[in-house]
DNA sequence: GCCAACGTTGGC
DNA sequence: GCCAACGTTGGC
């Protein structure tokens, strides 16, 4: 069992949002590093923080878990879309995700400037100054932590 | 809206 | 392979 933190814009998906489809296509991830994890080390059933950045404020907002193997992301071969990556080849796919399954939204959003205020969080890479990866691991003890405040 | 941090691209 | 230019992320 591995812990994963995700993020995205509340504006574009927010875990209201996933709740009301209930599983989601992880789509749009255009980070090397972001795939890497949801196709060489992510399972199915693994647990995910679901985090709003760019929000009023930046948060971790729920709990989710991973639902699918990964598969290609269907939206870089969409010239349509935001996300269509011309390189990519359908044969060879660039672009890898997986499912995301709601589970729950905390009742208070745990903000990033609160999170910041742990001890016990120190070296989290969310708190990062620079941090940047949209997909990130969470440590075992780093994640009880978290969904203890969340309780 | 600003800007720091970081990733990507492309000229050489 | 270096690195400058450019684009994006995301907190503030």
């Amino acid at each position: 069992m591995k812990y994963w933190l995700m993020k995205s814009e509340p504006s574009c998906f927010s875990i209201d949002d996933l709740k009301k489809v209930k599983i989601s296509p992880w789509d749009g991830v255009r980070n090397f590093q972001a795939r890497n994890f949801m196709r060489d080390e992510m399972q199915v059933g693994d647990l995910v923080f679901f985090y709003h950045s760019n929000a009023k404020p930046s948060a971790i907002v729920g709990l989710a878990k991973i639902a699918s193997k990964p598969y290609p992301d269907a939206t870089a071969f969409d010239p349509e879309d935001d996300h269509y990556d011309e390189k990519s080849d359908r044969d060879n796919p660039t672009w890898i995700l997986v499912d995301v399954e709601y589970i729950k939204a905390f009742k208070e959003p745990l903000s990033l400037q609160d999170l910041k205020g742990y001890k016990e969080l120190e070296g989290m890479e969310l708190l990062k100054k620079g941090s940047r990866l949209s997909i990130q691991p969470v440590s075992k003890n780093h994640f009880e932590f978290i969904k203890s405040l969340s309780e």
